[in-house]
RNA sequence: GGGCGGGUGGUGGAAUUGGUAGACACGCUAGCCUUAGGAGCUAGUGCCGCAAGGCGUGAGGGUUCGAGUCCCUCCUCGCCCACCA
């Protein structure tokens, strides 16, 4: 009978159906989550990168249930987005719509290639019964003082017309559709995420994540540690005050500068200096931030006119306007030391500043000294290290009520409001007189509304709904509006795993026990992409959760793997661009299921980027025909010959497993076939092994065949087999000798043999004889198991 | 400029963590079988060489009986961040 991929996966995809495989209850004290990012269900479809992680996951969810785990491990879609309602501007058909026929593709394909999720759990964060806990979480923050609405200066998106955070700004672009992202001032809602600054810092050491997200979520976070220093005006009666993280280099500060931006700048610029200093703000202003970052090799600014009088010598410095003092950072001003600081410095060379050394390199150093040394022409901290220097100043600076020691973090506040449609509506209502009220919990979901005009305008489509806004205040009772805005789409997967725990509960926060029961998660795959915007605002909403008691643990994800990118045939990004994107329907229904999740998994290491190369599916597919055809020389006394092999198979493929390893896993399967197909029958239970260990990567495969071998039930209920360490040791082994460290001859030894019997058999070589005659043995290098190495001169 | 990760056959990649480099697979070559569809089987395949042998993990040094693996110096590629005071 061939091996006919079709009919067979076509069979085991109903049987699962019928017996909803994958699903689990809450019960049990062996509980495992696995989860892999869910996708934003996209009109493109199911991509090769989908099934590379998914398939992963599965393999080890399939393992881990033969081991006797109760593993979660479910899927849903991230169904919000702007995607679905830019194609609702551009042909009217409403995303609800667009969304649902994508999620249906996507469950089909899905299906398609034996993924064991638990559908029951099956969730989509645009359903109502989903984004009611979103629009509850909203208003717990809000009660809770971690969502807040500010007048600030935003990012503003030039395409998808609306704001946007922090994250999603890259280059000065909008992260998703490239289009400009210009600085206007908005009233929006936030979620306060800097508090936590220094817990999701320091939170990033207690988890199993790769060190690459680790250190850009640190970066982003940016902690730094110093000081600020008060300067007074001259002649004035305010003061700048100013962020350093070198306080131990004061004495050496020539010059201060605002940033363009700064509220000071108007007030202290002198009326000779104002035309210019008021162009430079004006072209300032123009710059986009990608100009702005353009630009950063030529540094320009202006002088204000005014001075400031340095704090520990009574200095008169000049005030200067520079765009290279960002007014987002810190306090948006700097004290300048242009002799240990390489902007300040060249900043200093151009505009002929006046460059004041206070700080002694402990060695000879070209250009600027920014690193640590010994403090000099610095009143106070003379002869002190950069250290000690630091603590003094830092001292004097707060026994003077001058400043002190001050932490600063680069993360801003998570700007949550969208001025879009395809969102979980903020319920929030507008009263005149009350301001904004909490929508009383029971009119939660507050649902989208459909009579609505998507062309963006700069205001929220919601705006324009007349059934939408038919509310009265809480508070008093008077006729008010609805909030129009959306919530950013990352505030929906923030949280959307709690969801999985408990997704038919209409009282879903109402118990933690659940949320406890499976949470944290244990094993979370996908792409580095989400490095600083999911992951973050997703351990965010951790955090306050833990803190206001609705869960029992601060980090959501203890081990986080990364799957690699996997590149068109020509080794660039797939894309529809450069039509070299892979449909992984074609392969499937060509190679069949297994085929290709066992080729996604054999091309290499799952972290590492690797080109599709479609020939070698056609090799595993080999190898699945190969491992189908031994069914036919079964024998029922096991081959003695394979035992230790079939030994080190299980151990090798179950700790692969474990450590994700599946490429190396699958060339240990493929030496095991290989030699049972070289051999003239195969025991029962030896191939029932084989069987085994290959049905989480092949499970249509392996599901038949563990029917074709008798066995009742599914494969997967069966126990996953060990194997005992010491079969796993071969009887004899080959030993290379070498002489002077080159291989000379080999031998057929047992792996303790004594040291002089390798080393009589091995003189007794005729090669290694050849090398040895008329040398004087000099030493016996003899690692029992491994080498002989016999060293001559 | 900073951070992280790489550089091994024609290709994707292995290497018990200091012990025979190139497992497994693709591709290629020859033959067989069928007879032309990217099917199957057998053998071969790191490089140079008829061979003996020599050379080989980005380059150069070092440690060691022994280095892809450890230590210096350098080259180079990828990703992420970047005027962050």
């Amino acid at each position: 009978m061939p091996y006919d991929h079709q009919s067979i996966e076509k069979k085991w995809q109903e049987v699962w159906e019928k017996s909803q495989e994958g699903r689990v209850d809450d019960s049990g004290t062996d509980a495992l989550y696995y989860l892999i990012m869910f996708p934003y269900p996209s009109g493109a479809g199911l991509h090769v990168g989908h099934v590379e992680s998914y398939s992963a996951v599965d393999i080890v969810s399939r393992m881990e249930r033969m081991r006797g785990k109760k593993v979660l491990f479910p899927i849903g879609y991230d169904a919000f987005g702007l995607p679905a309602e830019n194609y609702a501007i551009k042909t009217g058909v409403h995303p609800a719509q667009t969304t649902q026929t994508a999620i249906n593709t996507f469950r089909k394909q899905l299906k398609s290639i034996g993924l064991s999720f638990d559908w029951d759990r099956e969730i989509s964060t645009a359903d109502p019964s989903y984004y009611k806990w979103t629009q509850w979480l909203f208003l717990l923050f809000y009660k809770n003082g971690l969502a807040y609405r500010a007048k600030s200066p935003v990012n503003w998106c030039t395409g998808c017309n609306t704001v946007l955070a922090n994250e999603q700004v890259v280059d000065g672009v909008c992260e998703r559709c490239k289009n400009e992202v210009i600085q206007k001032e908005l009233e929006q809602w936030f979620f306060k995420i800097t508090d936590y600054a220094e817990r999701l810092l320091a939170g990033l050491d207690t988890v199993d994540w790769p060190e690459k997200i680790k250190a850009m979520q640190r970066n982003w976070i940016g902690k730094s540690v110093g000081a600020t220093v008060d300067f007074q005006l001259d002649g004035r009666d305010d003061k700048v005050t100013v962020f350093t993280t070198r306080p131990d280099t004061l004495y050496g500060a020539t010059y201060m500068v605002l940033a363009p931006e700064h509220a000071l700048v108007e007030q202290i610029v002198t009326d000779d200096q104002r035309a210019e200093v008021e162009a430079y703000r004006v072209a300032a202003g123009k710059k986009s931030a990608l100009e702005r970052t353009e630009l950063q090799k030529e540094k320009s600014g202006v002088f204000t006119g005014a001075y400031a009088i340095n704090p520990v010598n009574d200095e008169k410095i000049p005030v200067w306007v520079a765009d290279y003092v960002m007014v987002t950072y810190g306090t948006g001003a700097i004290m300048a030391v242009p002799a240990h600081d390489e902007r300040d410095h060249e900043f200093a060379v151009k505009y002929d500043i006046s460059i004041k050394e206070v700080v002694q390199a402990p060695e000879e150093v070209e250009g600027c000294f920014t690193g640590e040394g010994v403090a000099i022409n610095s009143g106070i901290l003379d002869g002190l290290s950069t250290v000690d220097a630091k603590a003094k100043m830092i001292e004097h600076l707060e026994q003077n009520g001058i400043g002190g020691a001050k932490t600063t973090y680069r993360i801003r506040d998570w700007l949550v409001s969208r001025q879009r449609y395809w969102g979980a509506p903020i319920p929030i209502i507008w009263c005149e007189s009350c301001g904004p009220q909490a929508a009383p919990e029971e009119q939660l979901p507050v649902q989208l509304p459909d009579d609505v005009d998507f062309k963006p305008t700069g205001e929220s489509p919601l705006v324009g709904s007349k059934t939408f806004h038919e509310v009265t205040c809480p508070a008093c009772s008077a006729p008010a509006r609805r909030e129009s805005d959306t919530m950013d789409t990352f505030v929906d997967s923030s949280w959307y795993y709690l969801r999985y725990c408990d997704p038919h509960n209409d009282e879903a926060f109402a118990a933690r026990e659940k949320l406890d029961h499976w949470c944290p998660v244990d094993l979370y795959v996908g792409g580095a992409e989400h490095a600083v915007m999911h992951l973050l605002y997703a351990r965010f909403f951790s955090y306050a959760l833990h803190d206001l008691g609705y869960v029992g643990y601060e980090e959501p994800f203890m081990k986080l793997r990364n799957q690699g990118l996997i590149l068109g045939p020509d080794g660039d990004k797939m894309s529809k661009s450069k039509g070299n994107v892979v449909n992984p329907d074609e392969v499937v229904s060509q190679y069949g299921a297994d085929a290709i999740r066992l080729y996604e998994m054999f091309l290499g290491p799952l972290e590492d980027a690797k080109p599709w190369d479609t020939k070698g599916v056609v090799g595993v597919r080999r190898f699945l025909e190969k491992v189908w055809k031994l069914q036919n020389k079964l024998g029922e006394a096991p081959v003695e010959g394979l035992e230790t092999q079939l030994h080190k198979t299980i151990k090798k493929v179950t700790s692969d497993f474990e450590e994700l390893r599946f490429n190396t896993a699958i060339a240990k399967l493929m030496e095991l076939t290989n030699a049972m197909t070289a051999t003239e029958s195969v025991g029962r239970d030896q191939y029932k092994i084989l069987v085994q260990l290959l049905a989480p990567l092949a499970p249509h495969l392996g599901e038949e065949l563990w029917q074709v071998l008798g066995h009742e039930g599914s494969v997967f209920a069966s126990t996953w087999p060990t194997y005992d360490e010491s079969k796993t040791v071969d009887d004899v082994i080959r030993m290379a000798v070498q002489v002077n460290g080159k291989v000379r001859g080999s031998l057929m030894v047992a792996p303790d043999a004594a040291e002089d019997a390798v080393l009589t058999a091995a003189r007794a070589d005729e090669n290694v004889a050849k090398h040895l005659e008329g040398k004087e043995t000099v030493k016996v290098i003899y690692v029992a198991g491994r080498i002989l190495n016999i060293v001559v001169k």
